[in-house]
DNA sequence: ACTTAGCACTCAAAGAGTAAGAGTGCTAAC
DNA sequence: GTTAGCACTCTTACTCTTTGAGTGCTAAGT
């Protein structure tokens, strides 16, 4: 396995990508820096072959890589481009809107504008509200018997629910379970909400007052959404072109939230690539999907992914979600105030 | 124009509709209620093809309903059946969440709901918001120097907007900002929330007070996303299935949100069909769209729409979308308090 | 020992020719 | 006005052939 053999698989594995036809040995031995003829460029190939990093689709025709060919050349052979600084500030462009920003519309936009980098479907698995702190609770009348409970965190996210009671609150209630939430909530992690706490303050609260089990009922659906992780899909339509995607797999494998959850979920560092066939359960054919972490301070707290065709041009695409995913973490690590997020351009540069 | 032609070029469409297969005369006549012979609804075919209805692919093969064809067969002839009771039970089921449900959410639901049911993408352009009343007006501090304005109208619906200010706000300030908005917004339409008017609470508060510029900034934002159509795209992933359908045109055509805003907004009642080719400037090759308007009280305040290949079984599909339009006019046109809302089953039978 | 030219070989893709079959239009009989 | 019969058309499927890209192997060159 020497230095040239690997330069002409990854030259195969880009001219593949670029033509979408099975690139052969004459081809090969055109490019600038092979400098071989075709016939040694045959022999390396059939040995590349024969190692399990190329194969055939039919005797006559050129070699087109296999999943452990675009796994090395991923792993090992390609040479990502630097972004450049104006197009680092392109993407902080799309991640970035006026005024403070939530940590959920930061990865919202960073979602988004992967989709249209890539021309990809980009997936988005977050869970990042659960490792924020409950900056404030409110309980706001709104019209005859409803009340809104108000919910702010630490990471900006702003969730509310409705919730009718059977009867109007007296101000002096409506004081006493404000406070009562204050005390109880305020500065507590979301973490820290679990069924058993929420369960607790259920509990005390319609000991209390059966009036005001509505609100408390609306406060754990909203404390249960923030635990949860949130699952976006983006850009699905883009998928359209790929004419050699199984669409039908595609469809089901969006649709089927649960297969897709359990891959970005599943715990790894750094950036994971898995391809549509034998690997895990994902099993679109001639797909894959390039996933990438992002933390908060040390934890883990999300997955932001691409789902593309196999023939991808992985050193482009890895470098936009390498981007992201590390903005995202600096952004949503820092501990200062919430507030002051919005112009990530002050302070970061990447 | 005989009865029988009618019913002839009906079941083209039927079958054509059916089973994606050119359909010709034997099949025809062996359906039971013609009782000619293939001979006949040859002839009656040729007629139906002079008169436009009709056209071949080739010489030799049967026929396929034109634009034309598709158009008499919704305007005319397809008897749309009758949604029974469970069936409306069940789509009542798909709208209708827990607890009390903003207007939006309504519609979302029912744009989801349609895309389920009929395997197309589903479309909104709703307006509702901008005819609903400001009912609460809400300046809540969040942080250092961060306030949150929330709104909430009479169509349940809650908007939030997170500012930064230079300073933070004393209590006496933020009293008398409160009380300003409270006076001046709260019970206003959202329609009258003209740019003029919010400009005029600008000039008012500015002048009073700089630091609050970016709160009357954020609020004219709030106002603005309320008086604009909200337009929403569910379940374009069900049109990958459909192989006859241009994916570039549908991608172009999705993703150029001002043409669909165009088609989806321009004025009418009831049902409208059009069609991808020649219709407007609706050009997806071999698509049609379905729209269907709803309203509050005496406006049309939205557009429900479907999206699918020309081929469509309309005569299933448009009863869905009538009765999704008018569950949303009925639920959302009541002038009660809308904290009611929810348990549509309750006051509504269809 | 590695590289390369040459060459026979393979096999998909493209074209040509043919047969089958679905569906038609027309005509004449009912 | 309807229908059976029939010749006609034109796609689809099939077979056969040709073409050409690309290969693997061998033998010669470096």
């Amino acid at each position: 396995m020497n230095e040239r053999k690997l330069k002409i698989l990854a030259a195969v594995v880009e001219e593949y990508v670029r033509t979408g036809e099975p690139v052969g040995s004459k081809a090969i031995a055109a490019l600038p820096d092979i400098g071989v003829s075709p016939a040694t460029v045959r022999n390396d190939m059939a040995m590349l072959e024969q190692l399990g990093y190329l194969e055939q689709p039919h005797t006559s025709a050129g070699r087109i890589p296999t999943i452990s060919g675009y796994r090395l050349y991923i792993d090992k052979l390609m040479t990502p481009p630097e972004l450049p600084f104006d197009e680092r500030e392109r993407l902080d462009a799309m991640l970035a809107e006026q005024g403070p920003m939530s940590e959920e519309l930061l990865i919202q936009n960073a979602t988004t504008a992967l989709a249209e980098l890539t021309q990809c479907a980009a997936v988005v698995s977050d869970f990042s509200p659960k490792f924020s702190v409950i900056s404030k609770v409110e309980v706001i009348p709104a019209g005859k018997r409803v009340y809104v409970i108000l919910l702010i965190t630490s990471g900006g996210s702003i969730k509310n629910k409705a919730c009718r009671l059977e009867f109007d609150l007296t101000n002096e209630q409506l004081a006493m379970f404000s406070r009562y939430l204050e005390e109880h909530l305020e500065g507590i992690s979301v973490a820290e909400l679990s069924e058993e706490r929420m369960e607790n303050l259920t509990a005390a609260m319609s000991a209390y007052m059966m009036t005001m089990a509505p609100l408390v009922q609306g406060l754990c659906e909203l404390s249960r959404d923030l635990r949860q992780h949130a699952l976006t899909v983006r850009g699905e339509r883009n998928l359209f072109s790929y004419e050699d995607l199984d669409k039908m797999e595609v469809v089901r494998f969006i649709e089927h939230k649960d297969e897709l959850t359990r891959l970005l979920d599943d715990s790894f560092s750094g950036i994971r690539v898995v391809f549509g066939e034998g690997d895990d359960s994902f099993v679109i054919g001639n797909s894959s999907m390039i996933v990438s972490k992002y933390r908060k301070g040390d934890h883990n707290v999300g997955s932001l992914g691409v789902i593309g065709p196999m023939r991808l041009d992985y050193a482009k695409v890895i470098p936009y979600l390498e981007y992201f995913s590390q903005k995202i973490t600096d952004l949503i690590s820092e501990e200062e105030d919430p507030a002051e997020r919005g112009e990530p351009d002050e302070r970061n540069e990447g």
